[in-house]
DNA sequence: GCGCAAGTTTACGTTTGCGTAAAGGTAAGG
DNA sequence: CCTTACCTTTACGCAAACGTAAACTTGCGC
């Protein structure tokens, strides 16, 4: 039998990642989270604290909230069926080029950081 | 004597580096950049293109104007003088901190998507 | 000295990402 | 049942970062 899966409200996943209800709301308006309903209550699951993780480090990024729907729906391809595979890589690569823009560029400040502190002798 | 430095027009820096013309002067409206005038025309120099760079820089990793303008104002430091280094050194550390834990990010979301891909055979 | 591209200021418009009431529904404890 | 804490939707507000249009001025190029 299936372990009893973890469950979340709204209000625990806000505190845990210090963001607001509102928040959480606001990307299921976007469409970057759908939890389950109980009622009219929301209920988060183990998958779904994972999806706010992405968002959150999405947005750490500087990702727009469309955009980071975008890589998230990466994760949601159909297992096994591959559905348009060369304009999926193609979106991968496009990210995988952004993120590595991103680096060097945060590479290059903190070069710049460490020296700015060594001209405060 | 000094070699004649180099300058551009507001056009030649909105094309270098794709952007309007509107976008860096409203870099000047928030006091991020401030080229030089003859008569009512802007003239930029070397120095004001780096600064424009960084600026681009910081855009690319998600910062706010505010907080561009906050790092661009540490290269401003009066060379020797140095005027609350503590202060100083606890901004720079703070910046560090940002820059690290977005590069972590940065190196998570990489793994994703190599592991996205493999899942493309 | 005229034309025309490129510059200027002023100001209102737009999108994104929530904040912040308002007005109420729900569930558990006493 | 009643309070209390937490949840819900609806909707207007707001700051940031420009876009865009209007209405001018400037300065080559001929």
């Amino acid at each position: 039998m299936t372990v009893a899966e973890k469950e979340y409200t709204i209000s625990e996943l806000a505190k845990e990642f210090d963001i607001t209800s509102r928040s959480i709301r606001h990307y299921e308006d976007e469409n970057l989270i759908s939890p389950e309903r109980r009622g009219t209550h929301r209920i988060y699951s183990p998958r779904d604290r994972v999806r706010l993780q992405l968002i959150l480090r999405g947005k750490r990024l500087g990702f727009s909230l469309a955009q980071i729907r975008e890589i998230i729906d990466l994760y949601d391809l159909p297992e096994g069926k591959q559905k348009q595979t060369t304009l999926l890589i193609g979106l991968i690569q496009e990210r995988r080029d952004a993120l590595l823009q991103q680096r060097k560029d945060i590479n290059f400040m903190l070069k710049e950081l460490d020296m700015l502190e060594g001209k405060l002798d």
